[in-house]
DNA sequence: ATATAACCGTACCATCTAGTACGCTTATCC
DNA sequence: GGATAAGCGTACTAGATGGTACGGTTATAT
C-alpha cells in the first residue's frame, strides 16, 4: 500500500553501513567471540555469522584471521588501561591510596574478558611475540610504572619511605594479584571470587606493605 | 659371516620394546613435544615421527589425541612437586628459611619447561577444566598449604606472628611468583632473569614479609 | 620352534577450515 | 538519478589433520 515500505518496516531490514564503520562493527563482535572461544576455537565462518557479515568483507577488511586477531587485541590491550591515564594523586593517605588501586586492580582483573584476553595473548604469544609485547606495555608495566611513580612521590613528601620504589611496586602488585590470577586461569570454576574475601586480601598486602614502606606514626599495631 | 648379525649389527636397528615400556617411552616423547609446541600446534604424526613409532601405536595406547595430551600434563603435574613432600622444618631463621624457598620457587618457575607447562594447560583449561583442577592442586595448592604450615608452625614456637597463615602465604608467594611468571609468560625475550635480579627481589619480599609478620629483635632497620 | 600379538609404514578416509570466486543487491557519492 | 564499489550469500578449492585399515615384520611367551 504505502510507496515507501522498505525504510520503516517493522521487519529488521538492517541498513549495513559501508567502510570504517562495518569494519569496526565486525572488529566488535570478532572481539567477542575470540576472547570467548580463543583463537584456534574460533572460525572466520562464526564470526561472519554472528556479524551478519560475509567471509569476503572479513577478509578485506583484515587480510587474514591472523591480522583480525592481532588488531583485535591490539586494540583492546590499549583501550584496557584508556581510563587511568592519569598519575596517582598523593592526597590522602596511603592506606586508603593502595587499598583503593589494590581493590580496583583486583577486581578489574578477576573480570571473565580480563582472564580471557590474558588467556588468549599467554597461548598465542608462542606465534606472535609482539603481541605479548603490546599487551605487556599497554597492562602491566604502565600499571607498574605508575604505581612507582607513586612510590616516588609519597617518599618525597615523606608519607612512605620507598627507596626502590620498582622493586617495591612488583611486589606489592604481585603480593595481590598473583593467587587470584592463577586460580581465575586454571580453576575458573572453583574459584571464590567474593568481594569479602578481595577486601581482606587487599587490606591485609597493604598492612604488609606499609608495614615495610610505611613511615608514619603507630609503628607495630 | 657370522651366523646372528642382527643382534650385534652396528647399524641401529633399535629393538623396540613391547607393551607398557613402549607406551612410557612414547609418553615422554610427546611429552616433549606437546611442551614445545603446545596441543593445537602438535600433530599426532609429528609425536609418530618423533618416536619412531606408528599412529596405530599411538592410538592403541591413549585412544586418542586428547587422551594422549591428558595423561601427559596428568603426569607431569604430578612429578613436578615429587621432591618437595615432606614439611619445611622449623629449624633456622625466618630469614634464611624464606629466602631459600622464594628462591628455589623463582629459579624453578621461570625456566622454559615449567612456563611451557603452565602455557599449555592456561590453554587448555576451557576444553579440560580437570587438567586445570590437577595442576591446581599438585602445583600451587601443595606448595601453599606446605608453606601456610610452616607459618604455623614458625608461629607457635615464637619465631613469626602470623594469626592468618593462609593468607600471609598467598601474599608471600604472590610477591614472589607474580611478575615474573607475567612476564615469562608474555614476554620471554625480553626478559632479564639474571640471578642477580632473582635474588635481589627475593630479599626484598621476604624482608616486607618479616616487617609485618616477624617478631624478633631489631624492629624497623 | 611356533603362535600370537604388538609394532611399523603406508595408504586411506572424513572432516574441518582458511581463503577465493562470483553473481546479485544496496548503500553512498556525485 | 545513475554509476560504482562495498557488501551479502553461496559455492568452491586446497591443505591439514584426527583417526582407521591393512599387510608385512619382530618381539615375546609358552
Amino acid at each position: 500500500m504505502s510507496m515507501t515500505p522498505q525504510n520503516c518496516a517493522e521487519k529488521a531490514v538492517r541498513r549495513v553501513p559501508r567502510g570504517e564503520k562495518r569494519r569496526e562493527e565486525i572488529a566488535a563482535v570478532a572481539e567477542r567471540v575470540f576472547l570467548h572461544r580463543g583463537f584456534t576455537e574460533t572460525t572466520m565462518q562464526i564470526i561472519a555469522e554472528e556479524a551478519s557479515a560475509s567471509k569476503e568483507t572479513l577478509y578485506r577488511h583484515f587480510g587474514s584471521k591472523e591480522g583480525l586477531f592481532f588488531e583485535v587485541i591490539r586494540s583492546r590491550s590499549v583501550r584496557i588501561t584508556g581510563g587511568n591515564e592519569g598519575e596517582l594523586s598523593v592526597e590522602g593517605s596511603p592506606r586508603e591510596i593502595l587499598g583503593d588501586l589494590g581493590l580496583n586492580l583486583l577486581r578489574f582483573l578477576v573480570n571473565p574478558d580480563s582472564l580471557s584476553l590474558y588467556r588468549a595473548i599467554v597461548t598465542e604469544v608462542p606465534r606472535e611475540p609482539e603481541l605479548g609485547r603490546i599487551f605487556y606495555a599497554q597492562g602491566p608495566a604502565r600499571l607498574l610504572n605508575q604505581f612507582a611513580n607513586y612510590l616516588v612521590s609519597a617518599t618525597r613528601c615523606g608519607k612512605l619511605f620507598c627507596p626502590e620504589p620498582e622493586l617495591a611496586a612488583k611486589l606489592f602488585i604481585g603480593s595481590i594479584v598473583a593467587n587470584y590470577q592463577i586460580l581465575g586461569l586454571i580453576a575458573p570454576e572453583e574459584a571464590a571470587f567474593s568481594d569479602q574475601k578481595m577486601r581482606t586480601h587487599v587490606n591485609e598486602a597493604v598492612s604488609m606493605f606499609l608495614a615495610r614502606y610505611g613511615v608514619c606514626s603507630a609503628k607495630r599495631s
